[in-house]
DNA sequence: TCTGGGGTCCTAGGACCC
DNA sequence: TCTGGGGTCCTAGGACCC
């Protein structure tokens, strides 16, 4: 009889900490509960700006990404700390494996949200009552406040997460989205930021019904594509699925400073470079991957910001590499203002696994006079009836994306090895 | 005394190929 | 004579989010 109704919708989990790295920090000192404390980077030097602000800083106005000095003013008897990344990374993993009780399809989208499909999990009782026993969960076991939003999809999920902060339960269906979606600020939309905001505002959008109601071909030479999405969103329409492995999946590890004094020091700068290069480097060896492209970003004392990458004939994955194309990225573009910030950036991932799969295929492909494996190719190419590598042996950079693709590559690299081993 | 550091996705133009 | 259209790669920049 289902089958005469239109297919069940599913129910999505948004769970969103609240106040993480204070919250953390208050866990492991309790000393610390009930008082305005701030999470800041590099609190003794100009430049710092507020990361987190406990709920008692922020009721004097305190507000993430304020700068220090200002927050200091608001709230003269804040508590400052430095963030512990360590502590926060190792509370985040609690509180994952808190969710994954429930179901594994969970997606961690940061160190302090995530989304849930509990669709299927009606076993455990209902979506409210499963989210009550989430956010009891990690109360009583990490002594961590979060707030849950349940709702059809993705979108309205994080949209509901925010209405009700800290420790809310908040439920969001389409029903509901006249009386509590439509009336918000079309910026405090998740994907509106401020440039959106005030072109919408200048077409006389206001309010997230006015972005639902408006002409989609308006929105569209004002916004691109992203303005009919944001209209299918303002009208609670969302297929985004909850990925669980998305997570995993890098496009790019990248590591930035801001100079405690703005200079054109070049031992200063190159000392630095090396250093960046250095923390990009480690982080590319923890997760085993190598690169094809490197980005140096520039900040000028006034702000102005540049980027300039170079793709690469090779991966590279050694600090000496990526420090070399930097430099020469620096040496390149530079216009000699004084400096605020640089980065260096490793774009262009690829598993470290992979890139020697694919240079494998790149030098059967450049060395084709290598018969062995010419005729292993032609072998597997008849096992299989195709040669799935056509498009590979092109563009050495493709990965094999379906499983028979992979399949094939493993007995490739196997009659490549027992070639090597007979020789 | 203004404004950190980690990311993702999208756009747009030019080069190059077929 | 006077100029198509599609596709991919590379580069730079912008918007957004936490």
């Amino acid at each position: 009889m289902s089958k005469w109704y239109p297919k069940n919708g599913r129910v999505i989990f948004h769970v969103d900490m609240n106040s993480f790295y204070a919250s953390v920090e208050m866990a492991y000192n309790p000393e610390l509960k009930g008082k305005p404390l701030a999470i800041a980077g590099n609190p003794e030097e100009r430049k710092g700006i507020v990361v987190t602000a406990s709920y008692e800083a922020r009721d004097k106005g305190v507000k993430t990404t304020m700068p220090l000095w200002q927050a200091r003013r608001l709230c003269p008897n804040m508590i400052v700390m430095r963030p512990n990344f360590e502590r926060y990374r190792k509370a985040s993993r609690e509180m994952f494996s808190i969710l994954s009780q429930v179901t594994p399809l969970v997606q961690p989208v940061s160190i302090d949200e995530g989304y849930m499909d509990i669709t299927d999990c009606a076993d455990q009782g209902t979506p409210l009552e499963i989210a009550k026993w989430i956010q009891d969960t990690v109360m009583e076991q990490l002594e961590l406040p979060c707030s849950i939003g349940i709702a059809p999809n993705k979108f309205l999920a994080k949209m509901a997460s925010d209405m009700k902060k800290p420790m809310g339960i908040t439920v969001l269906r389409k029903r509901d989205i006249p009386n509590k979606l439509w009336p918000m600020p079309v910026r405090e939309m998740y994907g509106v930021g401020e440039k959106t905001a005030e072109k919408l505002n200048a077409s006389h959008i206001q309010t997230i019904e006015d972005l639902a109601k408006a002409d989609v071909y308006v929105l569209k030479g004002k916004l691109g594509i992203n303005g009919e999405r944001l209209q299918n969103r303002a009208n609670g329409i969302d297929d985004r699925l909850v990925d669980p492995d998305a997570v995993s999946e890098f496009k790019s590890i990248g590591n930035s400073q801001t100079l405690p004094h703005d200079t054109t020091d070049d031992n200063e700068i190159t000392k630095l470079l090396r250093q960046l290069s250095q923390k990009v480097a480690d982080r590319m060896e923890n997760k085993e991957v190598v690169s094809r492209n490197i980005q140096l970003m520039i900040r000028y004392h006034d702000r102005k910001t540049i980027t300039r990458s170079k793709q690469l004939p090779e991966y590279i994955s050694k600090v000496e590499e990526i420090y070399q194309y930097a430099m020469k990225l620096w040496e390149d573009h530079w216009n000699g203002d004084p400096i605020r910030l640089m980065g260096v950036t490793a774009q262009d991932l690829s598993e470290k696994q992979d890139a020697t799969m694919q240079l494998d295929l790149f030098t059967y492909e450049s060395e084709a006079k290598n018969e062995k494996l010419y005729s292993a190719i032609g072998e597997l190419t008849d096992k299989y009836g195709t040669n799935p590598f056509k498009k590979l042996k092109a563009k050495p950079k493709a990965t094999p994306t379906t499983s028979f693709q992979k399949d094939f590559l493993d007995d490739f690299k196997k009659v490549n090895r027992s070639d090597h081993e007979t020789n």
